[in-house]
RNA sequence: GCACCCGUAGCUCAGCUGGAUAGAGCGUCAGUUUGCGGUACUGAAGGUCGUAGGUUCAAAUCCUGCCGGGUGUACCA
């Protein structure tokens, strides 16, 4: 294709003297494979007709692979390949855009002492995603977590936990494995609530979240060592349930606390400020907004923890890009903290990215507790379960991850999801299932002929044709989902070409028919291809369902 | 107030590096089956792309104003 898309630009150059980018785009099935506006382009800037320059254009250019071409509607020019030309598009290989570069990103960071909600499934999810996209665009990839093990809501917890082992720890060895979720998510809740309506309790509850920092108490340590090592081990099973691919480093805000207020401290004055007691970012100054790093009283904030784990990833990764995946309430957070990054470690300046997110909107009163709190993953999990069930399907990890990520990540990233349980565990239209079971259908076809009838692509019915032209527009998705970091391009040509798969299997038989061995390629290209869409998006695609 | 994001069919969303008649799913209505998995397929109805201007041969797409919704705005995370 390059070498056509040359031709076109050197004809343009060497008659009419003018240089342009133009490049060849994929068009409608009825107008041929591709089509090119350069005519159009060129013909204002000459004061010409254009459908005028598009005849001369088109009498101009030829190539083996080109089996029609002409000007269509204003001045289109619409080009058709050969079988060949087709197949060399199904068969060759997505660009590698970020090869030899590393990169880390964060792929899930709920804290501990806190149930996982859906929204952090979400942001997990996109984020596994992108991991995904850049590991297919050769690099080398690094997926780390990060988790707020300090701080207040451990307070609230620590509040209520420390009530209810009354000053015994064992007592915590009753709680039976299974409802050790719960339990850690009614002892937050407890704790929280009685932050806000007891004054007694909330001044206990700061000075348990200072004491998170250092714990020295040793009923405070075991108590806080036991809850966190639960919540690790709940949030490595929820995170795999989701089908991600597991971290290889857990990065926690009490290892980022003290070299974030070093460098902090190191940079004030200078690229820090001091106000009213705390050490400020005047991040307004950047599009961002002032934001104390320090606090009046010499702790570490948020954003200093942020600073501290930037130089930490660099430690351990020295990576070219650095990719945090947060919900867009924190753009502007982001904002300040990375030009705050880039001042005080130069060296550092423009690897670290903050990708935004919409939000989890759930519109029955199904998924929404009255209270509007967040929808727990456990029953996020339970109520895509019994919505599988109930159209009479398996409800096992593979499928609820398949239905969870395919509708997370069929929206662009940056727009919220509405996520209606039901619509979304549906086999019927665009949807995780639809996909899986479009895929094994097809594999069903090929068990049943025997891979060893396969042929060769030659003279192919149009209905054949259109199948192989769907096919091998694979890796121009995958390379612009790559290249822009959204896997939705890759769900919505996944279903496109599923439907596409769909329409041929109607009226072209492929066991017993005389085309038998075509049809059997074609089927045995659809299927690897939809199967590795799939992979990208970190959905199985299973043989049977 | 200021900054950022969003507004496309009844609902949920694609399309936004400007291009041919604005697409899909769900829902609604009407069809298809002695056949490789009907968990499928075919068709219909449904849109002044929030609005008013501007740029252009060409605007859902770019620019500006306005209207409507959301988020953020230092010592929480």
């Amino acid at each position: 294709m390059e070498r056509i898309s040359q031709a076109f630009l050197n004809f343009v150059n060497s008659k009419y003297g003018i240089d342009t980018n133009i490049v060849l785009a994929r068009t409608d099935e009825k107008f041929g494979d591709f089509s090119t506006n350069i005519a159009m382009q060129i013909a204002g800037r000459l004061g010409h007709n254009p459908r005028q320059v598009a005849e001369e254009i088109v009498a101009n250019i030829s190539d083996d692979l080109i089996t029609d071409i002409q000007v269509a509607g204003p001045g289109f020019i619409n080009i058709t390949l050969s079988e060949s030309g087709l197949i060399q598009f199904a068969e060759s290989e997505p660009q590698r855009i970020y090869a030899n570069q590393s990169v880390v990103i964060e792929t899930n960071n709920p804290n501990p002492f806190k149930a996982m909600h859906v929204g952090h499934a979400f942001n997990a999810i996109l984020a596994d995603n992108v991991a995904n996209l850049l590991e297919a665009g050769g690099a080398n990839v690094f997926r780390v977590s990060y988790h707020g093990d300090v701080g207040l809501h451990v307070g609230k917890s620590m509040y209520s936990l420390l009530a209810y082992v009354d000053g015994d720890a064992s007592k915590l060895d009753q709680i039976a494995e299974n409802e050790r979720n719960a339990f850690m998510s009614k002892m937050y809740a407890t704790g929280s609530t009685a932050y806000k309506s007891d004054e007694t309790a909330k001044l206990e509850i700061d000075e348990l979240a200072k004491q998170s920092f250092t714990r020295e108490d040793p009923l405070f340590a075991k108590v806080y060592d036991t809850c966190k090592d639960w919540s690790f081990e709940q949030i490595d099973r929820d995170v795999a349930r989701l089908g991600n691919k597991p971290t290889e480093r857990r990065f926690l805000e009490s290892d980022a606390e003290l070299r974030g207020v070093k460098i902090v401290k190191d940079n004030t004055p200078g690229v820090f400020i001091e106000s009213d007691g705390a050490i400020v970012f005047e991040g307004s100054k950047y599009g961002a907004f002032d934001n104390a790093f320090v606090s009046k009283r010499g702790t570490g904030l948020y954003a200093s923890r942020d600073l501290g784990l930037i130089q930490l990833k660099n430690e351990y990764y020295h990576p070219q890009k650095s990719y945090i995946v947060t919900a867009e309430e924190q753009r502007d957070y982001f904002k300040g903290v990375i030009v705050a990054a880039g001042l005080c470690m130069p060296d550092l300046k423009d690897v670290t990215v903050n990708i935004s997110t919409g939000t989890v909107l759930l519109p029955s009163g199904k998924m929404s507790s009255r209270d509007g709190a967040v929808v727990d993953i456990a029953l996020l999990f339970e109520q895509v379960s019994e919505a599988i069930k109930s159209r009479g399907g398996t409800s096992d990890d593979i499928s609820i991850a398949a239905v969870l990520r395919y509708q997370f990540l069929q929206v662009r990233i940056g727009g919220d999801v509405v996520f209606d349980v039901d619509n979304a565990s549906s086999v019927q239209g665009n949807s995780g299932p639809y996909l899986q079971y479009a895929h094994a259908r097809a594999r069903s076809i090929i068990a049943k002929v025997g891979s060893e009838s396969v042929g060769e692509l030659v003279d192919l019915q149009p209905d054949e044709r259109s199948l192989l032209r769907k096919i091998g527009e694979y890796n121009e998705v995958v390379d612009r989902a790559v290249a822009e970091l959204l896997p939705h391009y890759v769900c919505n040509y996944l279903y496109e070409l599923s439907q596409g798969f769909n329409k041929f299997y109607e009226h072209n038989r492929v066991a017993g028919d005389e085309r038998e061995s075509v049809r059997l390629k074609l089927v045995m290209l659809y299927a690897d291809t939809i199967k590795s869409g799939l992979g990208l998006l970190g959905i199985h695609a299973p043989d049977k369902m």
